[in-house]
DNA sequence: AAAGGGAACTTAACCGAGAAAGTTGCCATT
DNA sequence: AATGGCAACTTTCTCGGTTAAGTTCCCTTT
């Protein structure tokens, strides 16, 4: 089947090339007779536009790109980018563009990319994760003036256009939470340390603890996984002065925490207080359901890829820094004062 | 930053574009000499291919497409799909080819989406999953001929290549394992009955029961939610006879059907024999670690990948219908005999 | 020395759109 | 009746590559 093209429709109806691209492009100089006979044609025989050829003609190229720099064993446990991507896909998809994916080694490959979607024309823009400092992304996307949105801020994010969440604020309300139920040591297992949402949370951390006088210096930092989150908890909950509350940086690992406390004998809430970051189902899945940090990820993903159209149609205004709503704790099962034992 | 192109090239260099094109495409027809100099200019000034110009000369466009028609909520949760994207990426970036990804909301939507990204020469191939019964996207892309594989099978595919895994053996050899454990009544918690291997896991689950002389009569179907899982869990418990094993057919299901045995008060393995579909980390995060079918999925989109980049080089053989291994039991800690008091 | 052959190029057409510029033909003016 | 103006087209060029079909020029052969 070959695919039809506007100089089938021009031949069928009797007229010029130029006339057909006048007509599907609502564009003025054909009568509203022949417009509606080369609608009716195109229709017919299934016409859409090549779009190579659009691309050529200096069309956008209609897709955006998106790479993922994580490894692929975290990448399908981990749900937020999944809910991310059908975040944006929703906008995308309306606006009718379409998405590019690609999981990246390292690094270099992702700026290597960044170029070659860029030179090839392949993207009319790109959305960014997973900030780290002094990150060599914002640079090179600034140099090439790529239209770029970058997930997380607002700091480290050049003159780049970003959409954050001030995880600050919810990293303060849980601890204090926690410490309104009686905590006096809390720890923390961390994610990736050069991340930099890692660092503001392990801040804003160290800060709650000063300013609700209770002891935040426990933080282990973490790759995400189950792996991992179970083997901090198992070191913070054999030292000495062992925590009675653990604050997780995603669902996996504060189940896996969960199940470390079982398998030490504590039973949570009674002896440990369990906060999950992201509040997947998982959360409500597991017995205690798991007090979580929520946010509504697909709705950031849409506002990224809002923000990310506006910025390619040249309709940014001054929004360069859009923040929504953070994480608000949604206390479940795991959570309690601390036995007086503890 | 304009994009340099060969004309730059060949000005430069003092020769015509279709030498700059031989010397860039390694096809005969200048000299070493002259090769080696055009190809250090394009580094120099850091050109590249512009996509749409080759694709309008008929190349490829390096892409290939992936439509999933799950709702977002499920598509976050379930490690599946992220995991098959990610062993699909290993291949395809090593070909220099891209992932189009797009979530669809119906059956319609990826219909036309199948047909616009034909019609548009945006995609060189497709990746087809959730197959189900009278597929109406098995036709459409038999009639656009647009090279297709689809993740799934062996029935059902019409003439199109695919790539599948035997669940039928899996299933038996799960249930022969439980009846080896002494086993009597055996339910199942499916996923969309309207998906291919929903059923086929059915039928083959039906007969397992006859083969070992077992009752698995208990089967209830499910959207793959947790919620879901929980609600079939407790309506088989609250059976008069109810199944001392249960056989589930995702992973986040199995958990939350744990928490729902816990929840009435049944321990896991003594009174409740559990099993899931496909291991993710989340199986060994829960206490007791989950009984898991188990399979390498990023292999399995590999695979598919690898397939599909066959067929659109044509050198596709006779391979049409490629079987991977099937998934495997991992027998851990949520599987044991029942109690002699159920 | 003329002819043949092939390497090393150049020229120009082409892919499928978009868009500027040019061409009709008709109607209303004056 | 000549002119202007405009709608409704057609022609042609453009995007940035690929590629078939020339064109040179040099070297070998007889």
């Amino acid at each position: 089947m070959r695919r039809p093209t506007i100089a089938d429709i021009a031949r069928r109806a009797g007229v010029s090339k130029g006339a057909v691209s006048y007509a599907l492009n609502d564009r003025p100089g054909v009568s509203p007779h022949t417009r509606q006979r080369i609608l009716a044609i195109a229709e017919e025989i299934g016409w859409r536009p090549n779009s190579a050829a659009r691309a050529l003609s200096g069309a956008a190229a209609n897709a955006i790109g998106l790479a993922i720099h994580r490894p692929a064993r975290i990448l399908g446990i981990e749900p937020f980018f999944m809910e991310l991507v059908s975040g944006m896909e929703a906008v995308l998809s309306a606006a009718g563009s379409a998405l590019m994916l690609q999981v990246v080694a390292d690094a270099e490959t992702e700026l290597a990319l960044y170029r070659r979607w860029w030179a090839e024309r392949r993207i009319d823009g790109a959305i960014v994760t997973d900030l780290r400092a002094e990150d060599p992304r914002v640079g090179l996307l600034e140099q090439l003036a790529l239209p770029a949105v970058i997930v997380g801020g607002p700091t480290g994010v050049g003159s780049l256009p970003h959409v954050w969440a001030d995880d600050a604020v919810t990293v303060t309300e849980t601890v204090g939470y926690l410490v309104a139920l009686g905590h006096k040591r809390i720890g923390r297992v961390a994610g990736l340390p050069d991340l930099l949402h890692t660092r503001h949370r392990d801040a804003a951390f160290r800060a709650a603890g000063t300013t609700y006088a209770v002891d935040t210096s426990l933080v282990i930092s973490t790759d995400y996984t189950g792996d991992e989150g179970a083997h901090a908890t198992r070191a913070m909950l054999s030292t000495a002065a062992r925590p009675t509350a653990i604050i997780y940086d995603n669902d996996i690992m504060a189940v896996a925490g969960l199940s470390v406390a079982h398998e030490m004998g504590l039973v949570v809430p009674r002896d440990l207080s369990i906060v999950g970051w992201d509040d997947s189902p998982l959360c409500q899945v597991v017995r205690p359901p798991l007090t979580a940090m929520t946010r509504d990820i697909p709705a950031y993903g849409a506002r990224a890829a809002e923000l990310l159209l506006d910025v390619i149609a040249g309709t940014t205004g001054k929004a360069l820094g859009v923040e929504v709503s953070h994480s608000r704790l949604t206390p479940r099962g795991s959570t309690a004062p601390p036995s007086l034992s503890g």
